[in-house]
DNA sequence: GCCGTTTTCGGCCCGACTGTTTTCAGTCG
């Protein structure tokens, strides 16, 4: 699939176009397509084939022919052509923060900047303040944002974020004249990695409750602090952006702060449409306030019901809004149960009890124990004498538990020659068995896909465990092809995990959606090695609801009765819970 | 580059902030 490679050609000669001093509408055309090729669930070159790639709002012919062009010759001539225009090294400046286009194209036309050495070089040279527009307060703000990105560690799992920005949250809300307050931006959509987190706040005391928030315990250091915003730096690196607005305008703030920026966007352009301003104040019919004080209203006035944020990506979410045909998202209450913990038996840091007693308190009607099995020596897998005797300790455990029933499952290893490792008169005694990549990473496409496959085929695996194994930031997926795992997956009835650690989230939002599609089961699980990771089954099920995820897609919302039925194990279910 | 019953040409989201300015350009979200 060459969708990946294709976004990033695309988005290339965006910035490319940028630095010449193209027309900026030429460009956002580019970076939109890029990030919408991105996104696609389905490989490209199938709507190239069938044609349908048109009808994607925002590509048009131009670029559908360059698309082919890629796909039939391995080259985009325009692209090709473009690169010439300007040095290689030049269309990294413009991640600097505080560095766009202009004055790239600016110290590179005026004084051969050709890198970010060269420009490191001109900020100590002091040539560059004899440019027109640039004098030393402009220099000073360069050189930090030269050192900001070469300082910066890239973007932060949300999960890593999520329990620090709930906690700044809380301490807002608790702070006089706050009369409302809540996460905003890429946290408040669940995006998998953040870059800061923006919170905003309602209350008609400004000034006040920004000097409060850069009082706040937590925050280590004040970076910045005006009258209705302050950035503040707290655990070691993180950057939190507070702004505060009037209770009236706190609905259309919200929406504003949220995005995405494309989102926004959009709905701009429905407000247009109705004669309508839409901005972080209000919708507007001339000065007149036509709605601002919730996002439902606002929403209302512009002929939408209220979006979910995790939706709010312009991925055909506002065309399914405006045909009344959203999906209802599957929520976190109707998650019964959590398909995917390790307990101490392997390199869990907590006891089967242990992990039954906080299920529990989870509300949970089921959790699935599920060590690793012999082959992952490093993890202390489970041989079949002591996955055997785990299976005996859980049904003597069930028989005194109340309210909550314990699954025997496993993590099988998928070796690599697409065998599992354990029997299949070992894998029938489970309730439950995922399978999952643990070795092998570095196989090719054909081998490697091939192995998945085949466990996918094993008639006793009921889920794909992380069915990419990326971890975010770290590794990249191994060379899967997604589509063939999924065509296996549909035509088997295997689930798909959604793996919900933080790290995993995998499959990710848009593999879900492809999934869902193709009316393929998904099972949440968190990969829990430790019973303070339980929570991270949130970030899961906000990755499935960013896929477009509803209820009946996921096992583990069924009732336990039905769940093992599902699983073709209810002969095994445990009679006495 | 994309798009369209106000348009096949002429638009394309909106405002804040900063620094360089003397009316505005660049950057950001």
């Amino acid at each position: 699939m060459k969708n990946r490679d294709i976004a990033e050609i695309l988005s290339s000669l965006a910035d490319i176009l940028e630095i010449t001093d193209q027309d900026p509408f030429r460009v956002n055309a580019y970076r939109k397509i890029a990030r919408i090729v991105d996104d696609l669930p389905t490989d490209v070159a199938d709507l190239v084939a069938s044609g349908e790639i048109t009808e994607i709002p925002g590509i048009g012919k131009g670029t559908a022919e360059k698309i082919a062009e890629y796909l039939s010759t391995g080259k985009i001539a325009a692209y090709e052509e473009a690169k010439k225009t300007i040095p290689a090294g030049l269309s990294e400046l413009l991640s600097i923060p505080g560095l766009g286009p202009k004055t790239i194209g600016l110290v590179w036309r005026q004084l051969g900047v050709k890198s970010l050495a060269g420009l490191k070089r001109a900020l100590r040279g002091r040539k560059i303040l004899d440019l027109p527009g640039i004098g030393p307060k402009k220099v000073e703000n360069i050189e930090a944002g030269v050192r900001a990105y070469e300082s910066r560690s890239g973007r932060l799992t949300l999960g890593a974020v999520l329990p620090t920005a709930q906690e700044v949250v809380r301490a807002l809300r608790e702070i006089p004249g706050v009369e409302q307050a809540d996460l905003a931006g890429s946290v408040r959509r669940w995006r998998e990695t953040i870059g800061d987190i923006d919170v905003l706040a309602a209350s008609g005391k400004p000034a006040a409750v920004i000097r409060a928030f850069t009082k706040l315990p937590l925050a280590e250091e004040v970076l910045a602090a005006g009258t209705t915003k302050a950035s503040v730096r707290v655990a070691g690196a993180l950057q939190i952006d507070l702004r505060v607005v009037k209770p009236a305008e706190y609905g259309a703030a919200l929406m504003y702060f949220t995005g995405s920026k494309d989102y926004n966007i959009r709905l701009r352009g429905l407000a247009q449409d109705k004669g309508l301003k839409l901005n972080e104040y209000g919708l507007f019919s001339g000065t007149k306030v036509v709605a601002s004080r919730t996002e439902k209203a606002v929403h209302a006035k512009l002929g939408l019901p209220l979006v979910p944020p995790e939706l709010r990506e312009d991925r055909g979410e506002v065309e399914a809004a405006l045909a009344g045909s959203l999906p209802e998202l599957v929520e976190l209450s109707q998650v019964r149960g959590d398909l995917h913990v390790h307990s101490n038996w392997s390199d869990g840091g907590s006891t089967i009890p242990e992990v039954a007693r906080a299920a529990k308190a989870r509300g949970y009607a089921y959790v699935a124990i599920t060590d690793h099995t012999k082959s992952l020596g490093i993890a202390h897998g489970l041989s079949i004498e002591r996955i055997l005797k785990q299976i005996e300790e859980i049904a003597s455990l069930n028989r005194r538990l109340k309210g909550i029933t314990v699954l025997s499952g496993t993590e099988v290893d998928i070796l690599s020659d697409g065998r599992v490792d354990f029997p299949d008169e070992v894998l029938e005694r489970l309730d439950i068995v995922i399978a999952s990549v643990h070795s092998g990473f570095q196989q090719p496409r054909d081998r490697i896909t091939g192995r998945i496959v085949s466990a996918i085929e094993n008639p006793h695996v009921d889920v794909i465990g992380h069915p990419t194994g990326r971890l975010i930031g770290t590794r990249p997926e191994y060379d899967v092809d997604i589509e063939r795992v999924m065509d296996a997956a549909a035509r088997t009835g295997t689930a798909l995990e959604v793996n919900c650690y933080h790290e995993r989230l995998d499959l990710n939002d848009m593999n879900c959606r492809r999934a869902v599609d193709l009316g393929i089961p998904l099972a949440l699980g968190t990969d829990s090695h430790h019973v303070d990771q339980l929570w991270m089954m949130e970030l899961g099920v906000a990755t499935a609801r960013r896929g477009w995820v509803r209820a009946g897609s996921v096992l583990n919302t069924l009732p336990k009765g039905a769940l093992l039925k599902r699983l073709g194990r209810l002969h095994r279910a445990n009679p006495s819970s």
